[in-house]
DNA sequence: CTTTCTGCAAACGATTTGCAGCAGC
DNA sequence: GCTGCTGCAAATCGTTTGCAGAAAG
């Protein structure tokens, strides 16, 4: 799995090693076709305590693998980080607050991407990433 | 004033009244060019207790008055909604976590409208509202 | 053997809530 | 007067941290 060795070389860069668990968690966060919460997180690894799973979780973001993103409500959920899923965008459902990934068209994309220099620009700006999320509800939710 | 009408009316219809304390918070909410942090709000008036101040955001919130919108930290920071406010798009610092207003084009607008739709059609969303954040470094932090 | 990882329990910060008094209609 | 608003203090929720033992290199 060419994913197993990009975490691990990140891991190494940073002295970390990459545990069974964070092999798990990983696992985990690549199976899934969104972001997930840590209640999920933790229910599709039930022998994980949850602390440990918090601190799994924020060594993976600083060794930038893993990804935090918020929704509608607070709740953190976690997917890995683009160069390994692939840039991609949201739907969040307002009512039940589930997360869901959509890709946009490369036209839109070079479109946000421009705007997002543009924009960025005019406050001495420097633009990293863009967020174009979609708010509205689900199928489940009308 | 046309924005007190406004409010005035949402709380009406809610069986709100439409208080001293949250005229002011509507003040100090449409005085900012930015999503203000709770401290920010507390700051500006400081009469007011922690509770209230969020019980009162809380109802503003639920009677669509005012917007919580999250930056790069989690730390809530709340605007005016959009039919007060106007439609606009975020700056977000990863680094200091500010968060600055910005406009789009008229031209970009209407293609993540566009874009919006067609995305959410294919999963059976329904698209209320769409969020195109900058995420980068502020000129302070660069 | 040294360093990192783990679990547990306690600590934390942002937000919420129960309660009793006060204020607007 | 009834209903909603306020302040205070205590409770809650997601997340973080201190500590001592287990595990990996």
């Amino acid at each position: 799995m060419p994913l197993d060795d990009d975490v691990s070389g990140l891991l190494a860069a940073a002295d970390q090693r990459y545990t069974p668990l964070r092999r798990a968690l990983i696992g985990t966060l690549a199976a899934a076709d969104r972001p997930l919460t840590m209640p999920e997180i933790l229910g599709a690894n039930p022998t994980v305590s949850q602390s440990t799973a918090y601190r799994n979780i924020t060594s993976l973001i600083e060794v930038g693998v893993v990804r935090r993103v918020s929704g509608a409500d607070d709740h953190g959920r976690f997917e890995l980080a683009e160069h390994l899923a692939g840039h991609h965008h949201h739907l969040v459902c307002e009512t039940c607050g589930k997360v869901v990934d959509v890709q946009a068209s490369v036209r839109l994309e070079r479109a946000l991407s421009a705007a997002a220099e543009a924009a960025a620009d005019e406050q001495g700006f420097e633009v990293t990433e863009h967020r174009f999320d979609l708010v509205g509800r689900c199928a489940d939710c009308r």
